[in-house]
DNA sequence: CCGTAGCGTCTACATTGTAGTCAGACTAGA
DNA sequence: TCTAGTCTGACTACAATGTAGACGCTACGG
């Protein structure tokens, strides 16, 4: 699949905080580890659009939380990415990183 | 100052196009290099407008270059990445980088 | 001079980012 | 049980960013 559209900042970051949780992450899960990572404060309505247009999109997608698994009865998502999610983070990520190529020095050594 | 305004992707990858060629860097050249880096076609427009935006922001700048330096009389543009310029950037990058972490399994790398 | 080509500007519109508000479900206290 | 409080998710509206195309100007060739 061409992902003739590039994906947004927010919408990256959000892909990559649900891979972080592993297979699957909860909503909420995601929100925080974004708000940790970033440092700063994702308001609901901000987060939940975009996770519904990543799901339109087909890259992401979710599964309610059974009864038992959490204290809420069914409305808990458990979120998690597809293949094209995957595709289209590398996809993005690649041309920002051939671009950051050789200037470690400029952007002061960002990483180790 | 805080940035507390995320760039865009096509910022982000407008201000490194930037400093790739050094200090400055001709417009034309700055959107050759991101179609070679990104693969992907840039229009006028798209770039003339992203560049607007950044300098209204105070992240880039620009002088003309003098008539003799180049063919054209007055009118091309010689842009270069301000300090805030560069510290939005490695802001941006910092966040996607630490969502990132432990995740080059998933996302593959950048495999040659 | 006219036609062509390259560079920069402008306007309009699509997509993405953000905030605020509303509703339903669980918890606690009386 | 009823009422208040809190948490999760959905919806709507609006701002910012991304994109395309048209327009005008300057240089070049016929």
């Amino acid at each position: 699949m061409s992902p003739k559209a590039f994906l947004g900042e927010f919408e990256q970051m959000v892909l990559l905080a649900i891979l972080q949780h592993g297979e699957t992450a909860f909503a909420l899960e995601v929100r925080r580890e974004i708000e940790r990572s970033a440092d700063r404060s994702v308001s609901r309505g901000a987060f939940y659009t975009t996770l519904d247009r990543l799901e339109k999109k087909g890259l992401v997608e979710w599964t309610e939380a059974e009864a038992g698994e959490h204290r809420r009865a069914g409305s808990l998502r458990c979120f998690s990415v597809t293949r094209e999610g995957i595709a289209a983070l590398r996809e993005s990520r690649r041309a920002v990183e051939t671009l950051s190529r050789g200037l470690d020095d400029v952007l002061g050594g960002v990483r180790g």
